[in-house]
DNA sequence: GGATCTATTTATAAGAA
DNA sequence: TTTCTTATAAATAGATC
């Protein structure tokens, strides 16, 4: 739908109705059409309206009496298997929606907290005003990022140095080190204090997304039995 | 369809084939269901498929029994009434197609010619090797350009100098100035010959496109009867 | 009421996982 | 194979004529 999302209700307006029912009717045939064409199969629609007294049917008269004897031949039971029927199919797209929405919160918290985490680079001191709760997400993304900072250095210090063997600096390293940073000067040349929130937050995420290891591993909001961290994943209160 | 447009034809790949099958199912059962709701009427589609000795039907076993009983009651000639038969439906599709066919003709024709006028400013003299076909056609395009051109000029020097009522210039006035500028010095300052000819093209169909007057009919190649011209518009040989 | 024209939303073909 | 993702094609709501 366009220019607007419709609203899947029945709708009003008589001339706007007939007018959707003209476009979707001529839309659905056609759909109908490729369908059979493209996978070789058998198939049939009727529509009725109360704009005619007869029913639109695809694909012709024959065909559909062809598909509907085939159809009838077959015992009731039989043809209620594998059937879709309304109630069935609305609990489907129920069922796809709420995991929709339950993916989507937990992609929102996930956003919520980076925020938080470079409010808190940027401030450079502990904010007493937060959570248990947050703070406690908010270690657990940390852990999170630090654990594919680790990853990534150990991928680039093999492929530069490749058999010299520098091993990874320890979780606890990077943890002091940002820690340094952050609580130092304002305008320390090693983590440029300066770049605006939204430029530092690009920057950090390029790193974190792009090149080697992670990829979808870095940042799992949604596996909630997540094995390796330190914090059990906290984003399904 | 996506990644590619897809070609509309049995789907040879077998495994493709039933992976296009159960996609495009799923979404004509929802398109049926959407019509259904939004419409308030009757309808049903059945689908046979070599992968399940079941139908896939909608709505239900009984709303299609409905459907059918409704149907099967019509005498054979109201049923065959305003049916979309395969031949009417793929009938209507071609006309389509070569209707679209035929604008888009046009359109390659017009930009074309478009292309043919700037190298022509670009040049800055007569290209011999044009046909007479091409050099007409050409005209015509010039001679739309330069109403166009004239149409801004009125709307502007109307807007500026508002009672002041500054003519403006006749057509042969601005065929004069480019004749002019495209002539004379390669590296005028009045019509910068240093653009290439991209960005003197956006510039032009800019200047062409936005503001006010024109609209819809500042390059009307598809209206065959366009009356005002010097030319009769020359893109339908 | 019907034909056209966009801006958007949907549907989906290919790939990747 | 199923599912997920992504780039693109298709459908279509609302506006206009």
């Amino acid at each position: 739908m366009t220019r607007k999302k419709v609203k899947l209700a029945f709708i009003a307006n008589d001339s706007a109705r007939k007018a959707t029912f003209k476009k979707r009717k001529k839309g659905l045939m056609k759909k109908v059409s490729e369908l059979s064409t493209l996978c070789g199969i058998d198939a049939c629609a009727i529509v009725y309206s109360p704009y005619d007294p007869q029913p639109e049917v695809w694909p012709s008269p024959m065909g559909v009496q062809r598909v509907l004897a085939k159809f009838r031949r077959m015992p009731e039971l039989e043809q209620s298997k594998k059937m879709v029927n309304q109630e069935s199919f609305l609990r489907q797209r129920i069922l796809k929606a709420k995991d929709q929405l339950k993916k989507q919160r937990k992609d929102n918290r996930e956003k919520e907290m980076t925020q938080l985490m470079f409010q808190y680079l940027s401030a450079g001191k502990i904010m007493h005003n937060i959570s248990m709760v947050d703070l406690n997400d908010l270690a657990w993304l940390i852990d999170q990022n630090l654990k594919d900072i680790n990853r990534r250095i150990e991928v680039l210090t093999k492929n530069t140095q490749s058999q010299t063997q520098v091993a990874a600096p320890a979780v606890t390293d990077v943890v002091a080190k940002i820690e340094d940073k952050g609580q130092g000067s304002h305008n320390g040349q090693g983590f440029d204090i300066n770049m605006d929130l939204m430029h530092k937050q690009n920057w950090f995420m390029n790193l974190m997304n792009s090149g080697g290891g992670g990829g979808n591993e870095t940042m799992p909001f949604g596996d909630v039995n997540h094995q390796n961290g330190f914090w059990p994943n906290p984003f399904f209160h």
